[in-house]
RNA sequence: GCGGGCGUGGUGAAAUUGGUAAACACAAGGGACUUAAAAUCCCUCGGCCGUAAGGCCUUGUCGGUUCAAGUCCGACCGCCCGCACCA
């Protein structure tokens, strides 16, 4: 019996596939479009398993639709710069084009063994000039339309290096490298206004209605919307007076301190004439600058010896403290504290020996004995010990606060976000230059369009002090666009998350001179389907989002939202192994007796296996899929990334599994190459009479088509996957059966061939064209479900006896209730366990279940 | 610390709206074929009791709602993702 041969075949029809072109696309007006769209990769040597799972993900919805006869654009690039180039750079003297250029070479060869249905004319790579010279204009473009400014911003910097570190090079407080303690600095940078678009991102969050919920959640807390109040307080024997944000205005009377963030001016301008203060900053900023960061440190604050007015209390004062938990970058960067109600500001409080005044009361609670302990109180109730808001419930109590502050001239109320605008600024060689110049006359000069792109220098020395760019020697000199003096070339380059914002729309027109062409973005986008991991659920979908609204305003595109579909993946995961001194091994390292003892391949060691974790390169528990590739073919590995786990979950990686994907592989090769009876001539029309056994195999074969167009919609690949096997089952078990059933033979035979196209492209073209076609099966329309081999005759109905399974029984098809109550109470099993006793109702389900209740 | 998610047999999982828990596989055990192995085919397979019929228990833990809970609500435990300069 011949077996099939993958290395023969896969190559075979990758080859005829690229050579009809049949994945190439244009604009069609005359046919519906589907865009379809996997997070395009990061060039950073090789693909790992995670590229393989997202990309067989993409392929099968962008193969299913095609069949379904859409006009489906499916493009692939590269995310080309970033922080790991500069880092290979230094460390194996390779220079950073060099070393992307070679990965991506080494990667779109390996991509391109899976089989995947790319348009690789469109390929990308964003540290192309042809590519981030359109992100230069479009920058250009947002600074006209006033969506970019500058502003002083806090990194973490390297005293040693003399240099930024980004938030992963920061080794609890040390940088990376030198080990130096890390401070945090301001540095002018170029900042981008989603803020500007921080409601309009909140409410059309309510439109992506294919986003998985979890994901608009995590963007609708991000966003952070507040409502509450700014009060400004008087500072005792100061002019300049507080001003912090609440969202407890109600609780103003239970205040007992105020809070400024250590970088807050007021604090700055106190540390200058108190060192103990100074000192006391210094060591908030030795902090790293991340949210985490800052909110599991210690809570600390110092007392400034200053005190601020109470708006409604005459004469009361509230002491002033510098504390390391208020952020500069929300609200205000100050607060006032209520212990009662607040927990942080409770600890705070306690800490300290502050007054705790509670001034809610719940509902459930005496008034007059109410008092907080250690846990705050922070739901409703009425106001108490609050003046002219005693009362009052809280919401009441908030717009009545919100007045009378405004009345007085103290506040007003007010919205907030937790948003930021977001920085782009980069101390860093590989990203794109930001086409800006500094002319002591003119200040800062946007670079003439005509001057563009700003392009890299190639000769670079990196791993020096400061930004390498700032180094060059003649790079940075320039002259001045608009006075044409000498001039220098702004140093800092963008943030890689600049690139991956609007390349999805670079795919509609590659290669243009234009940046988007109109007609192209305006037939292809949005995304339709777009694929990735959820570790982007907030950062780069919410980018794109902007900025998808910030090039409408500059009219590049008509579309606000980007991506109209939007499915995450999880991770893959992996035993872990370790030798008996604790270092990680490979898989590929280990092995396994008869017996099940694991050891090292030579048998030396012993090891002890971990559980399952996400593959990584620092625990070994990594499997090279190419590696795969070779020994079981693309189809194997594509089937087993979706057979096992729902997408959206993590899947673990199990040569066994494996195993089983490449046995059925070769079943299917087996049932169509050597079937037990021929399957009829292409073409032959249905018999009029079938055996019994191929009628019902029949019907199963319109439910499977049925039901696995629903899975793939659904993203649910690997219940598709469990149909397609269970029909190839029932279609195997025609085999020796009437030569009469061979039409329907042939009919599951295609029918299992073309379902699992999506997933098995090469082994189903392979198939398919054995069946006899001469078509290709890429160019072949999905099967269609009849809809009269759908309906079902009878149903198995569930008993129960108090909720209990007694039995079941069978009914026709929507059977009336008293029928089915009748059968039920028939049926033996049933009526022991009732005994006799009295019926107090029955519960019908029609074509579901009874339910007898005693 | 804050935000989001997940938890079902030895394993991956399935169970449209609350309605027969464990589909489809993997692993394991037994058998057939073979000189032998691989491959293939057949059978068993959540736990306990029982020769069987059948019974009892079981979806991380505890509690609640309901005729009925894997599914809804509350508390807890464990793991994972994100936290703005990793991509």
């Amino acid at each position: 019996m011949s077996r099939y041969n993958f290395k023969e075949t896969e190559a075979k029809w990758q080859g005829i596939w690229e050579d009809r072109g049949v994945f190439t696309v244009t604009v069609d007006h005359d046919r519906p479009k589907y865009y379809v769209l996997e997070m395009f990769p990061y060039p950073s040597g090789r693909i790992h398993m995670g590229h393989v799972r997202n990309y067989t993900l993409g392929d099968v919805v962008a193969r299913f639709k095609r069949a379904q006869g859409f006009n489906v654009l499916h493009p692939m690039g590269w995310d080309a710069f970033g922080l790991p180039a500069e880092n290979a750079a230094i460390a194996n003297n390779v220079h950073p084009a060099k070393w992307t250029r070679e990965n991506i070479d080494t990667m779109r060869q390996q991509l391109k063994t899976m089989g995947l249905s790319y348009d690789w004319s469109r390929e990308l790579a964003t540290c192309d000039p042809s590519y981030y010279r359109h992100e230069q204009k479009m920058f250009l473009d947002f600074l006209r339309a006033g969506l970019v400014y500058r502003k002083e911003s806090w990194v973490n910097w390297d005293p040693v290096e003399n240099t930024v570190l980004a938030n992963e090079q920061v080794i609890d407080g040390k940088g990376w490298r030198s080990g130096a303690d890390v401070e945090k600095r301001q540095l002018p940078q170029w900042v981008f206004k989603i803020t500007d678009f921080a409601e309009e991102l909140l409410a059309d969050l309510g439109s992506l209605d294919r986003w998985p919920d979890r994901v608009r959640l995590m963007q609708e807390n991000w966003i952070g919307r507040s409502t509450g109040a700014f009060i400004e307080f008087d500072i005792a024997g100061r002019d300049d007076r507080l001003k912090v944000f609440t969202t407890r205005q109600d609780t103003i009377f239970g205040a007992s301190f105020c809070a400024m963030s250590p970088n807050h001016p007021i604090a700055q301008s106190l540390s200058e004439n108190d060192p103990a203060l100074a000192s006391f900053i210094d060591e908030c900023n030795r902090m790293g600058t991340s949210e985490a960061a800052i909110e599991t440190a210690e809570k600390k604050g110092f007392d400034t010896g200053l005190t601020c007015r109470h708006p409604f209390i005459g004469g009361k004062l509230l002491p002033l403290y510098v504390a390391n938990f208020v952020l500069m970058d929300y609200g205000t960067g100050a607060i006032f504290g209520c212990p009662a109600h607040d927990q942080r500001d409770l600890d705070f409080a306690r800490k300290y020996a502050l007054d705790v005044v509670p001034v809610v009361c719940p509902a459930d609670a005496d008034e007059a004995t109410f008092t907080i302990d250690d846990e705050a109180y922070v739901g409703d109730g009425a106001i108490i010990n609050s003046d002219f808001l005693n009362g009052m419930e809280v919401e009441a109590a908030k717009a009545e606060a919100a007045r009378r502050l405004a009345k007085n001239g103290d506040g007003e109320a007010t919205i907030t976000y937790r948003l930021r605008d977001w920085g782009v600024s980069r101390q860093r060689y590989w990203g794109c230059p930001i086409p800006v110049v500094h002319c002591a006359t003119c200040g800062i000069v946007p670079v003439r369009e005509a001057d563009l792109p700003v392009q890299l220098p190639e000769d670079v020395t990196l791993g020096g002090a400061g930004n390498p760019l700032a180094a060059h020697p003649t790079w940075k000199s320039t002259a001045c666009p608009s006075c044409g003096g000498d001039a220098e070339r702004e140093t800092d380059t963008f943030d890689t998350f600049v690139e991956s914002s609007w390349y999805f729309a670079r795919f509609c027109s590659p290669t243009a001179d234009e940046s988007l062409v109109r007609e192209a973005v305006d037939y292809w986008l949005p995304v339709d389907q777009y694929i990735g991991g959820i570790e982007h659920a907030v950062l780069h979908l919410l980018y794109s989002r902007f900025f998808t609204r910030a090039l409408k305003a500059c009219g590049y595109l008509g579309i606000k939202e980007p991506f109209a579909g939007l499915q995450t993946q999880g991770m893959i995961c992996h035993e872990t192994y370790r030798d008996e001194n604790g270092a990680w091994l490979l898989p590929a390292e280990i092995t396994r007796d008869d017996a099940g003892a694991w050891s090292t391949v030579d048998g030396n060691r012993a090891v002890n296996v971990g559980r399952s974790e996400k593959m990584s390169k620092s625990k070994k528990n990594v499997v090279d899929p190419e590696h795969i590739i070779e020994t079981y073919g693309a189809d194997t590995a594509r089937l087993f990334m979706l057979s096992d786990s729902p997408p959206d979950r993590d899947l673990d990686w199990t040569d066994s599994g494996v195993e089983g994907a490449w046995r059925y592989v070769n079943r299917l090769w087996r049932m169509v190459t050597q079937p037990g009876i021929a399957p009829a001539e292409v073409g032959t029309a249905r018999p009029d009479k079938l055996s019994a056994q191929a009628a019902d195999v029949e019907r199963a074969i319109h439910k499977t088509i049925d039901a696995v167009n629903d899975d793939l919609e659904r993203f649910h690949f690997n219940k598709a996957v469990a149909r397609i096997r269970e029909l190839s089952n029932v279609v195997e078990a025609l085999r020796g059966g009437a030569p009469g059933d061979a039409w329907v033979m042939r009919c599951g035979l295609e029918t299992v061939v073309q379902m699992i196209g999506p997933m098995m492209p090469h082994v189903a073209e392979e198939l398919w064209h054995q069946l006899g076609h001469e078509t290709l099966l890429v160019e072949t329309p999905w099967p269609q479900a009849n809809p009269a081999m759908l309906i079902e005759e009878s149903v198995t109905i569930a008993v129960q006896v108090n909720g209990k399974l007694r039995g079941t029984v069978e009914l026709p098809a929507g059977a009336a209730k008293d029928v089915a109550e009748t059968a039920a109470l028939a049926v033996p099993t049933v009526a022991a366990a009732i005994d006799g006793k009295a019926i107090r109702k029955v519960i019908v389900v029609p074509d579901r279940i009874v339910n007898v209740v005693l």
